[in-house]
DNA sequence: CCTACCGATCGGTAGG
DNA sequence: CCTACCGATCGGTAGG
């Protein structure tokens, strides 16, 4: 009895995670408010009720795949920095990796952060909690290189600037464009870094 | 009897100006799905159905919209440069207004780029091309500068950062923040031009 | 440009 | 998680 009950409470999180992930697809492909819960239902087999099963109404299911998607991208950037000391060797590392989470996952939650307009204003506490975490690891890595004078600007606003030549790949990249994952994080790594005397 | 008639045309094209401008700041501000059509009129004082006299469709003022807000943004930024010969004034002059036209206007077409995803397929080709002529202007510039050795990385791909780095900005510059829009403009020609021995 | 209206769709619920 | 359904809203139209 308990086995079974077991067995059902991970079949319902297996079908909600289906649900999450579906949904974060969806949204980001057509917009939160293009998307319709019965696109959703639809698109996992379920029947148009059934998604408020698993979640209270839309709105939490694009706040749950919003800090689903934040946390996973935080996990990857923090398993990938791992070892790293040289400051400037873990920031390359950082760029490349969150292009990386943004442009190769196949569920791309990164680029919900696009839909966060939607989100009623009690749920941006938690989103912008989220987030937060996601900017310390950065903002720690950059003071380090501003405090070695190794960033051509302070490192807020670098910070700002960075994410916004990543984060705005998503409107352009093509994985069979002319510039590769690669190119583009050595070049973005070039304009925030001082040039070093020693490399090329 | 003439004069009448041009009166009328002259109020119609008034009225069809506010609806056009007034929907571009609601689109901006909550999304074109979110948006309704009576927003829309309520804001400006019309009936729910009077909105279709001016407009064929929804997705005709979101087209038109953009379309104007493409070309003001265009005609601003060539006003701007004209006669500036040395490619790195051009260049810096170019940053600083197209932040202004971005962030310092009262209806910030520009922004109507993020909702592109809701237009037909059969718009696009419109928008990409008021898009490419605004880029255009961008390029040119920068292959100057860039047969010039003055830019650190390829000319594309320096366009497409720089584009990123700007238009990133709407999602986090506030007016009464640390931040300047003269102090962004010129930290981010600094990422993207080599550093000059005259200078500082 | 208003009045009056329609067909379709959508988020969500009750009850099992 | 399905069946059956509701209330509200929305883009758009007819007719003046």
């Amino acid at each position: 009895m308990s086995r079974r009950k077991k067995a059902d409470a991970s079949l319902e999180a297996n079908r909600r995670d289906e649900l999450l992930q579906m949904a974060t697809r969806l949204f980001v492909a057509k917009g939160f408010e293009a998307t319709t819960t019965r696109d959703i239902a639809d698109a996992v087999g379920m029947c148009p009720g059934s998604p408020f099963y698993h979640f209270r109404s839309k709105h939490d299911l694009l706040k749950a795949a919003m800090i689903a998607g934040i946390d996973s991208g935080l996990q990857r950037l923090q398993t990938a920095v791992a070892g790293i000391a040289d400051p400037e060797r873990r920031l390359r590392t950082m760029i490349r990796t969150h292009l990386g989470t943004l442009l190769e996952s196949e569920c791309p939650a990164s680029l919900l952060f696009y839909e966060s307009r939607s989100l009623a204003s009690d749920a941006h506490a938690e989103i912008t909690a989220a987030t937060d975490r996601y900017q310390q690891l950065w903002q720690a890595t950059l003071d380090e290189l501003a405090a070695g004078g190794r960033l051509r600007g302070p490192a807020k606003a670098t910070r700002l600037l960075l994410f916004g030549m990543l984060n705005w790949c998503s409107q352009w990249y093509r994985p069979d464009g002319a510039l590769s994952l690669d190119t583009i994080a050595d070049l973005a790594a070039t304009m925030v870094l001082v040039d070093s005397a020693m490399e090329e």
